[in-house]
DNA sequence: CAATAAATAAATCGAATTGAATTATTAATC
DNA sequence: GATTAATAATTCAATTCGATTTATTTATTG
């Protein structure tokens, strides 16, 4: 075994040791989640079904319930009676309970949302600009964060869990493709948003790339409780996605899982190119304005789009052909149950993408390949900001199997 | 959310339950495979060091080791002295503790395998075929099997854990490219391999993927202990994988994930076809027969091949540019810190494969792609029948975090 | 002899399970 | 309509299991 020897790993050959052992304490926490996260997807569950559905026993579903009631996380509900056996009291999770922020920064707008604890947004600002500059942007932050805790009672603010943020990797990257000033752009090699933000705000900051916080929007609030495993596309100004397996946000080991506007498709003229250059937002404005059509209406609001004509047909096919690609390049990597498509435009918008995607792949060889459903995203533009809220979630209350696992050093 | 209405998913929206919940039981379960998984990887190692690397308390340990000791399935070796303390003693994996029969099939030979509980193997029979079929394979069950217990002590045959078989999908697919008659490939289609071969042995079988198989022997005996996630490639008559994602084997919700064979990449002229249809030895096959040459010594010993000159240049560099095309749409969609090659063919020639594949990666547009590892897989061209004989280890003995959670009904 | 590290025994603690009891209801029967 | 049986949800108390904590012993180096 082994006879290489010039071909040497550029890493040095060391021993990983796999996760830590697990003990009580870790048993408890996540059972705690696992009984929320059931209670989340089902939205009204009595105690004997919890126990049903998780496996536990009764008598442990009662003490961590017991619990979780007592720090207000869950509400009973009224009890549902007309079925033979004492009645059962459906426990639901307390919106109230858990409130958070997040931010999601696009290279066309930024937005803020305050969500609750079964995802309702309860308030919101936004900003457009030509190009994102950390300055102005920190200073949204600031304005926009003012503006939504003046309408909170203490009460309010002090049920805050933490402030996600849904942000692009390397920001500076392709900036001609969106038309920014490259030097402008370099700003952001020298910003820690993390650390920038984190002194603004008195809560845990988390920061996550903008498209795997969609995913994981996806994953909580939209079409995740139905498949196991799914490719998720988000469609913005650049195209990007996220992986689920095993019902959790796979990031990977670069956090860079998902990303896959990298990936070679060919393109209406044979060639081959990154998928990037073809199904992103920033494309169909380079064919808006290449047709005299001011693009700047795109920015405003991802739910208003009027009917663009000609090239947003054009970018529409074009888009669903090189999703095509991407679908069964991913599903012959991973056996992915869905691919599930969404992005800041509208709901008509996404769905002439869908079905334009599905007529595609139909056109390429399937020999082999178990095709995923691919389906609408469930949760719309505001996908980003969401999942970005979405973050202090999962680190504190969503069902995470790493809860049993002892963190290395 | 969701507006869509005639674009109803094939399956009914049911909310799938995450895995069940956890408990003591299960905890020791983990721990005891956790302990023994650090035994493996480090080949020797005290009980405090085994508390530092898993983060049980030094006493946890005691017992576990205890435990596994009195299975006979650990051994104590000799007091090291030499630093200040007690001297400690290391723990090894005991050799003889276990062990397992590994079966591959392929469609130009089979391999059956008695592999010990450190990885070697011991015993070993082989069968070649023009093409398989069901009833001369079951035969070669048989008899190989009655060639290998002979030689075998009864304490040895109690010994033995179970029958692991590492065998492709879908074997009657494809028949005209190995120049099978399709309707004896058919036979087949109603065969239950497991079932089978479970009839004729005591043991219990698994069966698994072929690919997949050789991915799990990587994982355990290869590379896999210095990369948690690789995406591993077999070229045998077909070229297949596997991806192992967190350290642990990802088979995926259908069992099929990393059978790479249906990606789409370009060929030498710059057509897209799946590359089994390149990167595959039944591509040699033909292109020698198309020279003249009589490609039957390729089946007889994979570790002996001759140089065939012109005909495996060709192959060696279409292959390797083919490879790069799907190492590169694989790390688009995961950041595998490793691409890993082996397959049926001597060192050498995974060696030459292997350069050609890292030159011809850099020949592709890799903006904004974290580029793998691209390295020669260390178990060798049996890697598919040490992968077997390893499938009834990972069902026992190997780390997996599946132990924690309750089966759901 | 002091310092250090490994190993383990004994006691403790936390959490899940088991078994029994309680409560609230519907369904069947008189 | 009253009574009884069956069923289901819930909880209490006792038990069990396994990890951790604390204290102690052992073996070594300097």
């Amino acid at each position: 075994m082994g006879e290489n020897a010039e071909a040497a790993p550029a890493v040095p050959a060391e021993i990983l040791d796999p996760s830590g052992g697990a003990n009580q304490t870790r048993v408890r926490a996540y059972n705690e989640r696992l009984v929320m996260t059931l209670v989340r997807r089902h939205g009204g569950l009595s105690k004997a079904e919890i126990a049903r559905r998780s496996g536990l026993s009764a008598q442990t579903v009662t003490v961590i319930i017991r619990e979780l009631e007592a720090e207000g996380l869950i509400l009973r509900g009224a009890p549902l009676r007309g079925r033979v056996g004492q009645p059962s009291t459906p426990m639901h999770l307390n919106p109230d309970a858990v409130l958070s922020l997040g931010l999601k920064i696009g290279r066309r707008s930024a937005e803020l949302v305050l969500m609750d604890f079964v995802g309702t947004i309860r308030r919101q600002a936004r900003a457009t600009f030509a190009y994102p500059m950390p300055g102005p942007l920190l200073a949204f932050v600031e304005t926009g964060l003012a503006e939504i805790e003046a309408t909170l009672s203490p009460a309010e603010r002090a049920r805050i869990a933490g402030f996600g943020v849904a942000a692009p990797f390397d920001l500076w990257s392709w900036a001609p493709e969106v038309g920014a000033p490259q030097a402008e752009m370099d700003l952001w090699r020298d910003v820690d948003l993390q650390a920038e933000i984190a002194r603004r705000v008195p809560w845990p900051v988390v920061l996550q790339n903008d498209a795997t916080s969609a995913c994981a929007a996806e994953l909580v609030f939209g079409l995740g409780p139905q498949y196991p495993d799914f490719l998720y596309v988000f469609i913005g100004s650049f195209v990007g996605g996220g992986v689920v397996l095993n019902s959790a946000l796979f990031t990977g080991r670069t956090g860079t899982a998902g990303a896959i506007g990298s990936l070679p498709v060919q393109g209406r003229d044979g060639r081959t190119v990154q998928l990037l250059k073809i199904a992103s937002i920033f494309r169909l404005e380079n064919l808006l304005r290449a047709d005299g059509i001011d693009p700047k209406p795109l920015w405003y609001s991802p739910d208003d789009w009027v009917d663009f004509g000609r090239p947003l047909d054009l970018w529409i096919e074009d888009t669903a052909a090189a999703l095509a690609q991407a679908v069964v390049a991913a599903a012959s990597l991973i056996d992915f149950a869905a691919a599930i498509v969404d992005g800041g435009f509208p709901g008509w918008v996404r769905e002439r993408i869908v079905a334009a995607t599905r007529a595609a792949v139909d056109r390429l060889d399937l020999q082999g390949v178990l095709l995923p459903e691919i389906l609408e995203g469930a949760v719309g533009s505001r996908a980003r900001s969401i999942g970005g809220a979405s973050l202090p979630l999962f680190s504190r209350y969503l069902l995470d199997q790493n809860v049993l696992f002892k963190e290395r050093d």
